[in-house]
DNA sequence: CCCCTTATCCAGTAATCTTTGGAATAACGT
DNA sequence: ACGTTATTCCAAAGATTACTGGATAAGGGG
């Protein structure tokens, strides 16, 4: 059978067909991961996220390294992730089905937010170095690309060390992406402890996909 | 049960993932069609394309109208066109089968060609009004769309329409996109019949996307 | 009103995809 | 070599999706 074009267009999209795939891709957006640390983010069974995998792997989607045993996923590159940007956003101007979800999952609709900082202005005040930014994602995300000198204060310890932050002048926290909540949830536990800060806009994910630069490790 | 983001992303993800969805949103990229239209150029049966039809309505790619008893389905925004376009893009540059599959498609590897026009040299070109640019497609496409000043010349007439073109400057052809054969044919043809004739090295599809005005009719 | 056209709905069957546990593999340390 | 860890491969059950033909609905024209 002569297989066309489309047919092979369509593996590409059937890797984006399965909620469990895109969780996958979610959280391969984020950095390097290997297998079973995908499988307990994800809380999915091993050998389904290997199943998978072998999926995204076969749509050239994901790439992978050995090291030692253990085996590191990543995204191809980041037409991937632009690519599933642009998915995320047809789904969420398109879809009523998705802007509902996205609001009882973020809870409040926006509107009585202390500050919102957009990927520009946090590039300025970088630049002139007058921010404190938190990452505020588990610790293993951290370490496989953060933006530049953010800091990593992972969501859990966010009360514990609120202490470090007071009397910082302006304290930025930051995610996943525009569909994380770590960073609302950050921003309402400092204020609850007094420290004002704001969150950016969106997250790591929009960071990479519009190739800002990424550091790596710690 | 509670169903997440990713459950309502993976619905436009699989909205994606069959080839004859595919195909059915490439020819809605040419402008609007009706159900049976679709039928015919797909060579799908009536009641296939008007169930892919609805999965494609449901995950809110594409919308309908009606007119008598005709109904005229087209994508739902540049947005879609985007999306689909990204597609083919991390497609074809990431996957070896896509790039096998539309080389034994599309002929050459190119090389061997006389020009390839860009969109920009195009618009400069359709700007000082010196170029004859021909559209290629079926006229039922041109009618659902076309770029401005273009001339409809079927692929089909185009040998019997050669003499029209002779003494013409700067003739240039194009089609639906970077996939479609028709303007590389057609300019094969024309070289033939001794009409010296350049393509556009994308398509209608591309001109679209990019947000190029379209002229409607005739 | 009836008939014709166009398209959707429905139900059954066929095909494909997903998940899972157990076996196989590959690298590592001893 | 041998056991250990991390992952993939395999096969079977379960779930979803696709295709087909006949029935149904919605408009238009006589």
């Amino acid at each position: 059978m002569n297989t066309t074009a489309f047919d092979e267009l369509a593996v590409v999209g059937k890797a984006f067909g399965s909620p469990k795939r895109l969780e996958l891709i979610d959280l391969l957006a984020q950095g390097e991961r290997t297998v079973e640390s995908l499988a307990k983010a994800a809380d999915m069974g091993l050998t389904t996220v290997s199943a998978h995998l072998q999926v995204l792997k076969l749509s050239n989607l994901v790439q992978s390294r050995r090291e030692g045993t253990k085996i590191h996923y990543s995204l191809a590159g980041d037409d991937v992730l632009e690519l599933y940007d642009a998915m995320r956003t047809v789904a969420r101007t398109r879809s009523p089905q998705v802007q509902r979800a996205l609001e009882s999952h973020l809870g409040v609709p926006s509107g009585d937010e202390v500050g919102i900082v957009t990927r520009e202005e946090l590039i300025g005040l970088l630049e002139s170095g007058e921010a404190v930014v938190l990452d505020v994602r588990p610790a293993e995300e951290f370490a496989a690309g953060h933006i530049p000198g953010a800091r990593s204060v992972p969501l859990a310890e966010v009360i514990a060390r609120a202490s470090e932050l007071t009397g910082s002048e302006d304290v930025i926290a930051y995610c996943r992406g525009a569909f994380c909540v770590m960073a609302h949830d950050a921003v309402r536990l400092l204020s609850g402890e007094g420290v004002q800060a704001r969150r950016l806009e969106d997250g790591m994910l929009e960071w990479r996909s519009h190739g800002q630069p990424v550091e790596v490790g710690r």
